[in-house]
DNA sequence: TGTTAGACTGAAAGTGCTTTCAGAAAAATT
DNA sequence: AATTTTTCTGAAAGCACTTTCAGTCTAACA
């Protein structure tokens, strides 16, 4: 058994050192502010010593944590996590730590929100792709939590805003280009948690919005709603791909999805991009490895974006506002 | 503007409820022990202002912090996102905080593990697919930061460990009952990175010994190492596919990596399974949506059980350590 | 009616640091 | 040499809770 020996305060530096505690203080936060020769020997006790400042301690004197937490869906999706990694690199370059809080309940979120802004645990808060009522906004922006939503909007509040309509535009115009004349879709249309956020749709109406501008059209029937789950969207792929005329492109609203339609296109001998064209959404990293044609939104820079921003409010919290709209871009590969 | 009202202390609501702030205190951390009529009253009162505790202020004074930090690589793989989501699982539902700090080099590594134990600022830390020294264990240790390590094992830390080996030997026994006789493996073998785990390694002898045994090889030149960017793996999986004699079939070491021999067996036109069998490893999502065969190694479960272990020692540090070894299974999907 | 056990409650100490303030010492100026 | 300025340092307040300890009050008991 380890001799569990506790670890050293400024206290006790400060008796090796033969100085006061202030002065340790003052050798860690203001060097420049105390004699070289003190400055060395201080130094020296913390070192034999291997003082660290408790965190907790100087949290609470300074009234910041050094921390900034992540609101999320409950990291089921790829894209999600590539966000957080987007968040996770910009914090570390600025030595913030992060901290992560799962979102699988309307209620768990509500307890989030409320005690969140007021247990003062976090400098910061990120909240992705979840949707915010109003009072809730109100409540993070009047408790001064400085806050940055990720696909989602409030006028108090910080955003970053992926524009679906102008991806669905996209992915029409890429997939009439290519003179495909049937269409399908297949998407988590209506999720069934009222807190997550409904892009899918914006997403759909985008790309029956330009095919009808270019006088074609997506039947409902062609249409299929499903939820993000491999099975139940694999399900829906066999049904859309079995009809007696299935369309000849789809337009799955997350590479996930497309991925399902992959496979079932795969057991059905159909030939992609042959028979059978396949765009997804997101350009998540196995896209690539798939090589799934896609609209790529930038995940890794979102969650960057949403740190750089925070960070830099934390700084100056008079910076004003920012609403930011992210860029879309598609990405043809060998699926269309 | 809106009126930044500095959240409630516990004085406001000791001075609103007419009580002293030990009784707010009793209220809510030992409500048995206080007058119903009072609790009543101060219940009002914070009900009112709205009040939270300050979580620092709690982990000061109670020295916990309610929160526990997970050293993982810098997080790409997605198998390190599937074992942290098993973490965040198990500690959402014992109210615990995620901290995340994500390692991109030695140096970070090292700072991380000697603050760490010293900031006090978790209960306790998941090491996740990295090697730690002697002395960092040792340290972590002596200062008293329960740890648990996965896929790497020290005495006096808790770990998980998974059986590479083991993982090797079922690949080879899967391919040689599936009648192969050529094989192909690739892998990054050699991480540039020193404090990363070598899992690869084992799973590569596991192989090449169970091939062995019954009678078979793997010739050096079907060996490929390889980063783990799809870059590289695809270049290498070219190259193996391009061989004069190509092997009938290709054990991927992660199954991103056997998502780019797909790809590179789809670009030349090689069937799998027909011409060619892949088999990977981790099991990842992804590993289904693609009908990858492969070794699962429960990844979430992991991730979970880490967690566990890590509570139950917090909650009572005289709990034995724990050492465990996570079974592998074999998972046939449609590429063998 | 006097005692006493039991239930509540407040004062105060503890937690480990930062920062302000004022004073002491040293250095610079006249 | 006297005065002013500058540099350093220590004392102490503050940060917002928890918890122990001792004391007060009530109610029950003799």
């Amino acid at each position: 058994m380890p001799t569990q020996k506790k670890s050293p305060t400024i206290y006790d530096v400060a008796k090796l050192s033969g100085v006061s505690i202030s002065t340790i203080s003052r050798v860690l936060n203001a060097p420049d502010k105390v004699n070289s020769e003190t400055h060395k020997r201080v130094m020296n006790a913390i070192d034999q010593l291997g003082f660290i400042p408790r965190a907790e301690a100087r949290a609470r004197a300074l009234s910041k944590t050094n921390r900034i937490g992540v609101l999320t869906p409950f990291f089921t999706a790829p894209s999600f996590v590539q966000r957080l990694r987007g968040v996770a690199s910009a914090l570390s370059k600025a030595n913030y730590e992060l901290v992560i809080y799962p979102v699988d309940s309307m209620d768990h979120l509500q307890g989030y929100i409320s005690s969140i802004p007021l247990m003062r645990n976090i400098d910061g808060l990120i909240v992705m792709s979840l949707s915010l009522s109003d009072q809730d906004a109100q409540r993070l922006s009047n408790n001064g939590m400085e806050t940055v939503l990720i696909e989602y909007s409030h006028p108090q509040l910080n955003s970053i805003l992926i524009d679906d309509l102008r991806g669905g535009h996209l992915v029409a115009e890429h997939l009439i280009s290519k003179g495909h004349k049937s269409f399908g879709f297949l998407g988590d249309i209506e999720p069934p948690e009222r807190f997550t956020i409904h892009p899918v749709k914006s997403r759909l109406m985008g790309f029956t919005q330009r095919l009808g501008e270019a006088g074609l059209s997506l039947p409902d029937s062609h249409i299929f709603s499903c939820p993000y789950t491999q099975e139940e969207t694999k399900q829906a792929a066999d049904k859309l791909l079995g009809l007696p005329k299935p369309p000849t492109a789809i337009f799955a609203a997350s590479d996930m999805q497309a991925l399902s339609v992959m496979k079932a296109a795969r057991q059905m001998n159909i030939r992609v991009p042959n028979d059978l064209a396949i765009v997804g959404f997101d350009d998540i990293d196995v896209a690539e490895h798939v090589d799934l044609t896609t609209v790529r939104q930038h995940l890794d820079e979102s969650g960057r974006l949403a740190a750089e921003i925070l960070l830099s409010r934390i700084g100056e919290s008079n910076r004003p506002l920012q609403h930011i709209n992210l860029r879309l871009q598609l990405i043809e590969r060998m699926t269309t």
